[in-house]
DNA sequence: GTCTATACTCAGATAGAC
DNA sequence: GTCTATCTGAGTATAGAC
């Protein structure tokens, strides 16, 4: 067997590049080639099931990576409430790089990409609220409380994430990582 | 001089309709003529610079939609504030389908989108933002409250928008609704 | 002003050599 | 496993009759 020229993980982060900023049918083959570093057809032997196929993939890669970065931080008992929750913020922050990256979750929600990935995108989502509820729950809110304060969380990345990008500053998405922060802090 | 077959309105509002749940890239012209009830060819002749003049034609009339629903509701101080945050948010329920419609400001809003209609997608935002700005001075708050207690309003409208159509469900809209009335009406 | 028919480009996808 | 070359269809857009 050839050697790969470009790791799983170059490849995925690639074409997570271009699927977040452009959308699912904004993603064109040609892109997707260069982003990854490899000619249309060595794209197609890796993923059989073309575009469709690279989607799920860099929806899988976005889950773990998700999975990693938030919710095992948030459910990790034996630090601190504020070291977890002071990571979880900065790790988000990188996420986002800042507030000038949208959410791949959202570039995916437009009809075609939701029909299609309804369940992979829930899922994701899902696993946010879930890390967000739990640490809410350890530090003495209700079952209720905890819900709906994930949900805001969740509410107010993403509505930020959409003011920052219309108007041309990463300012909006600054300021709620701070509010989230005394939400769960104070 | 031949009739018109479709009227300006409601060609618009069938443009509208594929934009915000398509997309951009997703909006292909063979949906668009469908559901502009007209033929290719009679849409060029309306907008004879193709796809790119009819979503500027249908931002201008979103535009014109929000001014009339929501900024000079707000701002029409021959009412009482609670009629018009009352009528404000069912303007706003309706602009988005009880929470199932997304707001095409955020279907616009991958890269092709914003690069080419940057300039009116803000435009239209700071409309929105200008309202509540305006309304929440008139109601006691500083210059500073307002137009932060402005900018988490589209938060909240665009996040739980977010959380809907992912989820599957109007709740996080609705509930979001009854929350920005209490902001202003508490 | 609207239509049918058509031009042309680029999209997604494959075949087969190396 | 990667590549060049190619196929096929859908995409945007236009010509010209009515």
């Amino acid at each position: 067997m050839r050697p790969q020229k470009v790791s799983d993980i170059e490849t995925l982060q690639g074409l997570l590049s271009v699927f977040r900023s452009k959308g699912y049918d904004g993603a064109s083959l040609n892109e997707l080639s260069q982003a990854a570093g490899l000619k249309k057809a060595s794209l197609y032997h890796r993923f059989p099931g073309g575009k469709k196929d690279m989607t799920l993939a860099v929806l899988a890669f976005m889950e773990s990576t998700l999975k990693e970065h938030v919710y095992e931080v948030l459910t990790d008992t034996k630090q601190p409430g504020q070291v977890r929750m002071t990571k979880t913020i900065e790790n988000i922050d990188g996420l986002y790089k800042g507030g000038e990256e949208i959410c791949m979750y959202r570039s995916l929600s437009l009809d075609t990409g939701i029909n299609i990935f309804g369940k992979e995108i829930q899922q994701g989502i899902q696993l946010l609220l879930d890390g967000f509820i739990y640490f809410g729950k350890e530090m003495g809110m209700t079952e209720e409380m905890s819900i709906s304060n994930a949900e805001q969380t969740f509410i107010d990345i993403q509505g930020s994430l959409v003011l920052a990008k219309s108007m041309g500053t990463t300012r909006p998405f600054k300021n709620i990582l701070v509010q989230i922060k005394e939400r769960y802090l104070k």
